[in-house]
RNA sequence: GGCCCUAUCGUCUAGGGGUUAGGACAGGUGAUUCUCAGUCAUCAGACCGGGGUUCGAUUCCCCGUAGGGCUACCA
């Protein structure tokens, strides 16, 4: 049985980028029938907080992934949290160490940086002349045990290649003399990155590293961490990065990264894990609109793409729309009503209310694309403003009051809720009668009825008032009758 | 600077030694006769450059260029 992780820090909120490599991770393993493990990497003490690794877990329920070991669900190869791993990495650390794999380094940060500044532009591509490289253990060990800082380096092996084979990338393959020899453990005794993931895809049986191409050039390193200690590497797959219009990679100055902003704003998960997907690898077909069931059905790591991804904002918010049309309406009113309350609608959610709030909200995704934009316009059904100029444009047109005052006329002698087949018959008994028609007739309706010269249709708008009138719904919904009167007299 | 990765419409991509290089988002036009939107129809739009290999390269190889990543006691 396949094993991959996810292993985010918990340094803040969840990107989006991260959250398609969790994806692709869980989409890959969910179609066979593998596990999937979510390991919290939060050996960075100073950036990593526990509210943080809070919302990394909602964040991703949300989005809908969802894993089979973790620090919240257990699991055999615990625990999942690597500030709780230590004992893992000190043994690994000796071993290490005995076998000559590793020293003692006591320079300074300081000292380090000089030497860095020194050698720029020297010939010396590691950048660093590994001092401590060849001290006396005996000795080093002396030190360490007289309480001296020291960190740990691997002893990267000279005059030979690394190579590893990427399922996305193909054969990769490094000069070690180019590789410095990388801090294992910091002098706090705390693993540094390039370590304790090695450690940690060993002990929990990880055999598909699948993450972003920013870690293609450490996977040197590693690889050469897993000889070491006598392990077979697993299987990489490096996911291109996502990028911003600039073709930078995806920050806060391009718009929304966190999936928080981005439920906040109104975007289905449904949407976001569909438009994510399809960020650098395709179905193969010409499918764009896909549930989560279908992804991970047709999911496949060999048609992700090696070419980094820019972030179409604008292609997420159509897919959002699609989703949203694929809701069942009263699903959409459940899912919708949060957005509703927070626009300062309350109302019972009820099966009658919720339908008719999905099937209204359905009507004005015709109009916007997300969410809380919808709830934004619910608002035009709650209240009308009519400015003065829209008032007196309806009185001096002969038309348009004789529209007007025999579509009130007409309506007045009717129960709410008015069934729009009846608004039909009126207005075409106006018509008759009038000889008004088309815009004439239809125009005066709309402006009379919003205050807007331009909005919904009118077919749509009016059962739309009319059934929403009668619903318990505060702010009430005003309907066709109320904003007649205004103009009736 | 060094090393690694990448390169098809504006964007996401399909394709692959011979194709009218396909689709989607965005854009244009038309239809739907209340408007905007939506919907439908339709148009425009791409193989980074130079060398090879080959009868033939967008496709394979090399070089260049551009972008990205790594080069931390960040992950």
């Amino acid at each position: 049985m396949i094993r991959v992780r996810f292993a985010p820090s918990p340094t803040g909120f969840v990107h989006v980028g991260n959250a398609r490599t969790a994806l692709f991770n869980f989409f890959h393993v969910r179609g066979k029938k593998g596990v999937c493990v979510l390991r919290i990497e939060d050996t960075d003490v100073e950036r990593s907080k526990k509210e943080y690794e809070e919302n990394l877990l909602t964040d991703l329920k949300w989005l809908g992934i969802e894993w089979d070991e973790g620090p919240d669900v257990g699991g055999d190869f615990g625990p999942y949290r690597q500030s709780e791993r230590g004992e893992f990495y000190k043994q690994a650390v000796q071993r290490l160490i005995e076998k000559d794999n590793a020293y003692y380094c006591f320079c300074s940060r300081e000292e380090l940086e000089k030497e860095k500044q020194d050698l720029i532009g020297l010939d010396n591509p590691a950048g660093y002349t590994h001092r401590c490289r060849n001290l006396d253990m005996e000795k080093s060990r002396l030190r360490v045990s007289q309480g001296e800082e020291a960190a740990v380096r691997f002893k990267v092996p000279k005059n030979r290649q690394v190579s590893f084979r990427d399922m996305v990338r193909g054969d990769v393959s490094f000069e070690t003399n180019l590789l410095n020899d990388p801090v294992i453990m910091r002098s706090s005794g705390i693993p540094a990155y390039n370590f304790s993931v090695v450690i940690d895809d060993i002990s929990m049986k990880i055999d598909l590293v699948i993450r972003g191409e920013d870690h293609l050039s450490n996977t040197a390193r590693q690889v050469l961490i897993y000889e070491a200690l006598e392990q077979t590497p697993p299987e990489f797959a490096h996911l291109s990065m996502v990028m911003g219009a600039d073709n930078a990679k995806l920050s806060k100055r391009h718009g929304s990264t966190s999936l928080a902003q981005f439920r906040e704003q109104g975007y289905l998960p449904a949407a976001l894990l569909n438009y994510l997907s399809l960020l650098g690898w395709s179905p193969g077909d010409d499918k764009q609109v896909l549930t989560k069931e279908e992804l991970i059905k047709s999911f496949n790591l060999n048609k992700v793409s090696k070419s980094a991804a820019i972030f179409d904002y604008q292609k997420l918010k159509w897919i959002n729309r699609e989703h949203i049309r694929l809701l069942e309406d009263s699903t959409l009113g459940e899912i919708f009503s949060p957005f509703l309350e927070e626009a300062g609608f309350a109302f019972e959610r009820n099966p009658e209310i919720l339908t008719w709030i999905g099937k209204t909200a359905k009507v004005m995704s015709n109009y916007h694309y997300l969410l809380t934009e919808i709830a934004e316009a619910f608002k035009s059904l709650t209240k009308v403003d009519f400015s003065p100029d829209i008032i007196k444009g309806l009185r001096d047109s002969g038309t348009s009051r004789k529209v007007i005052s025999r579509l009130f006329a007409g309506i007045s002698r009717l129960d709410s809720p008015v069934a729009f087949s009846r608004i039909v018959e009126i207005t075409q008994k106006i018509r008759q009668k009038t000889g008004i028609k088309g815009k004439e007739l239809y125009h005066p309706i709309r402006l009379a009825l919003t205050g807007k010269e331009s909005g919904i249709e009118l077919s749509d708008f009016i059962p739309m008032i009319e059934e929403g009138s009668i619903l318990k719904i505060s702010p009430p919904v005003i309907n066709m009758k109320s904003r007649l009167e205004i103009h009736d007299h």
